[in-house]
RNA sequence: GCUGCUGUAGCUCAGUGGUAGAGCGCACCCUUGGUAAGGGUGAGGUCGAGAGUUCAAUUCUCUCCAGCAGCACCA
């Protein structure tokens, strides 16, 4: 009976083990540093605990902290156990539900007990260090599998009420596990877990957070208190993130939007955005660059209508599938007495007719795109057509979801649809992967390519999707972009209902990602539209759409370069790209032909002439984040010179005026302009 | 949309059951100063909206709205 079991390692090679040996004693067989450093297992692809005995042969990979995702998935999750453990610890009576890993640590649902208030910011202190305790105390963790009466009568006695209630609702087909703390703690889980809580780092983790939550995300249940951690590693871990919220909390755009006077937002128009003339000006210079762009790669741009009738929306599918987060206008004109207080102060809703007939304001652009191909007769020698448009589009977002310029309602996207043949799709793709880098590289972004694969509830046969996917792949790899440099990754059940989707996702400064541009093929909506072209059959066909953007929405992508930049737009893009400041007021008549001139040559300058000393002028502009300041005073006046500042340099520039202009008119050039 | 928190001057924030304060900014005056804050004076608020409790509400209660954090969502 005792026959070995055959364990498979990573590396191809295969230990005998006799039976009930765990990954663990093959840690320790292989070596001691192993079997310190494993932290988990993975057998057969399961994520298991080191203890828990092989039950035939296996395929074993060790899990050491050099498996950063795995490894910090496994300390999250023990982080929140000790969190469950401290709470209870110092709080007698406190019930615990729930307490997943979070993509940057944990929580834990616990409801204090009736001789207390629920938890707030204030206990935080206090349960960390009783986590500390814990972690240091280095108690054993160990699986034991109950019988399901066992644990309902065991969570019932200690007044769990609420995991005695999920006790009775796991699935039939599934091992029931706790896992102890030592001795004196215990929690229902299905784990894996760390082997010991001193595998966690006592300084990696901290406390950010108590949100309020209802057992079972259900408003119906009881409230519970929510507290949030981050977890990680080690403290070097810890601290870095802990530095990049810091980082990006000064870096925000909404409030650099606010201090560079870019744009704002109010609640009569919550969602949409006022772009302040500064603000403006970022957005006009992105468009005329992204015309530049499509003008040179084949786009015609078109301009189609905000509002169309329901009808179309149906026809469409957009009214079925996405009508809550449309809006609709009725198609009248209100009458006088209708108004009623609606045209008084006290903002009573306008009457509208039972019987009035709907529009609905444009969610996306491509329907109507649809329709402006439609026009006349297409013939295959005029495709791909590719029509673009700067499409103000407005949707009705979850409230909640709103943020800054990165979510809004009101949005222009850098839109365009690519009507082709069936076998134009690939090289079409191809070029737009190369138009897209063109354009991240023009920023200064690195990015990785992801395709977004078939969901669960789509549109088309499974061959359609075959074809759809593979064409992306294809392109991509033509562009040569199919490799790690690209960060080139395919991602299971992601797509859009219609089609595969390939997404660019960029990186910033401070390592965020941000998916901004993509490509879709549809074959969907040229169907329900009925859109054709004449084939060189004679016959009519049906046109592949590509559905693609480079910056996704102007107002998403202005967000996502303040924050990149941290303010200090490149210069060509900045709204005020130099400031022109007087010493003493000897000097105003010499500024205002500097500043003549400078806008002569093109560029965005502005004078400074107030009676400030020259100081407070460079603190000031310097904190606007103006790139080039010139300083003149009486003897940059009498020479013909400036004192040039530049942003983020020490050293300045003492040069003729004409010398300033000329360098700045070079610093002003977009850099799809330059040679 | 869900949960928690927040809403006071243009901005950042303090404060109070008897209708409010600071710093910065702004205006005016003095100062003409050479590279990150010169000095003085002054203006500026229906304390998010509505209702309730109260002799009295910006303050307490409720409802709504918006913002923030997280969750869910994102054609």
């Amino acid at each position: 009976m005792s026959e070995l079991l055959k364990i498979s390692l990573p590396d191809g090679s295969v230990r005998e083990m006799p039976q009930g040996s765990t990954p663990a004693d093959v840690a320790a067989a292989i070596g001691p540093g192993l079997a310190k450093a494993a932290l988990a297992a993975r057998v057969d692809g399961e994520l298991r605990d080191l203890g828990r005995p092989f039950t035939g042969d296996a395929e074993l990979a060790l899990i050491t902290s050099r498996d950063e995702e795995e490894a910090l998935e496994l300390a999250r999750h023990d982080y929140a156990h000790v969190l469950a453990e401290a709470v209870q610890a110092l709080w007698p009576g406190t019930q615990i539900t729930f307490g997943p890993s979070t993509d940057d640590g944990f929580y834990y649902d616990v409801m204090a007990p009736v001789s207390r208030e629920p938890f707030g910011m204030d206990d935080l202190p206090a349960i960390e260090e009783k986590m500390r305790e814990i972690i240091k105390a280095d108690k054993p963790l160990r699986r034991e599998v109950w019988t399901r009466d066992r644990l309902i009568e065991t969570w019932k006695a200690q007044g769990e009420s609420f995991k005695a209630e999920w006790a009775a609702e796991l699935p039939d087909d599934e091992e029931l596990s706790v896992y102890w703390s030592g001795e004196d703690w215990m929690d229902m889980c299905r784990g894996p877990h760390l082997a010991s809580t001193g595998k966690l780092d006592p300084d990696a983790f901290k406390l950010m957070r108590v949100a309020g939550a209802y057992w079972r995300g259900d408003q119906k249940n009881a409230q519970l208190t929510r507290i949030y951690g981050t977890g990680w590693l080690n403290k070097k871990q810890l601290n870095a993130h802990l530095m990049r919220l810091e980082e990006a909390a000064k870096r925000d755009h909404r409030k650099l939007g606010r201090e560079m006077d870019l744009f704002h937002l109010q609640e009569e128009a919550h969602g949409s955005v006022f772009w302040h003339p500064n603000g403006y000006k970022i957005w006009r210079e992105l468009e005329a660059y992204m015309r530049r762009k499509m003008d040179g790669a084949g786009y015609q741009e078109i301009k189609t209508p905000q509002l169309m009738d329901v009808r179309q929306w149906t026809q469409s599918g957009h009214w079925g599938k996405y009508a809550e987060n449309m809006f609709a206008v009725p198609d009248i004109v209100p009458e006088v007495e209708e108004l009623g207080d609606f045209a008084g102060e006290t903002g009573a809703n306008p009457k509208v007719a039972s019987d009035a007939h709907w529009m609905a304001i444009k969610p996306m652009n491509c329907p109507a795109h649809v329709l402006v191909f439609k026009q006349g007769i297409t013939s295959y020698r005029e495709l791909p057509i590719r029509l673009g448009e700067m499409g103000c589009c407005h949707r009705n977002e979850p409230h909640g979801a709103l943020h800054g310029l990165m979510r809004v309602r009101q949005f222009t996207q850098d839109d365009a649809h690519i009507f082709c043949t069936e076998s134009q799709v690939v090289e079409e793709v191809r070029a737009f992967i190369e138009l897209a880098d063109s354009v991240y590289k023009d920023f200064g972004f690195t990015y990785a390519i992801k395709l977004a694969l078939r969901p669960e509830k789509r549109f088309g046969s499974d061959e359609d999707w075959d074809k759809a996917e593979q064409e992306m792949r294809d392109a991509v790899a033509e562009a040569g972009m199919a490799n790690e440099q690209y960060g080139w990754e395919e991602l299971p059940g992601e797509g859009a209902f219609y089609a595969p989707k390939l997404e660019w996702h960029l990186t910033d400064a401070i390592g965020r990602t941000w998916q901004v541009g993509t490509i879709q093929g549809d074959r969907v909506l040229p169907e329900r539209l009925d859109a054709t072209y004449i084939g060189e059959d004679g016959g009519r066909h049906r046109p592949v759409m590509l559905h693609r953007a480079i910056f996704g929405s102007y107002e998403r992508f202005i967000g996502i370069l303040i924050e990149h930049f941290a303010g200090r737009l490149p210069v060509w893009l900045a709204p005020v790209q130099a400031v022109v400041a007087t010493i003493t007021s000897d000097a105003d008549g010499f500024a205002k032909e500097a500043v003549a001139k400078l806008e002569a040559a093109g560029i965005r300058v502005e004078s400074d002439l107030r009676n400030e000393k020259i100081n407070y002028k460079v603190r000031e502009h310097s904190l606007a984040k103006v790139p080039h300041l010139l300083v003149v005073g009486k003897r940059e006046a009498e020479e013909g010179t400036v004192a040039m500042r530049t942003l983020g340099e020490k050293e300045q520039k003492f040069i003729s005026l004409d010398e300033a202009i000329a360098l700045l008119k070079d610093a002003v050039t977009a850099p799809d302009l330059k040679a």
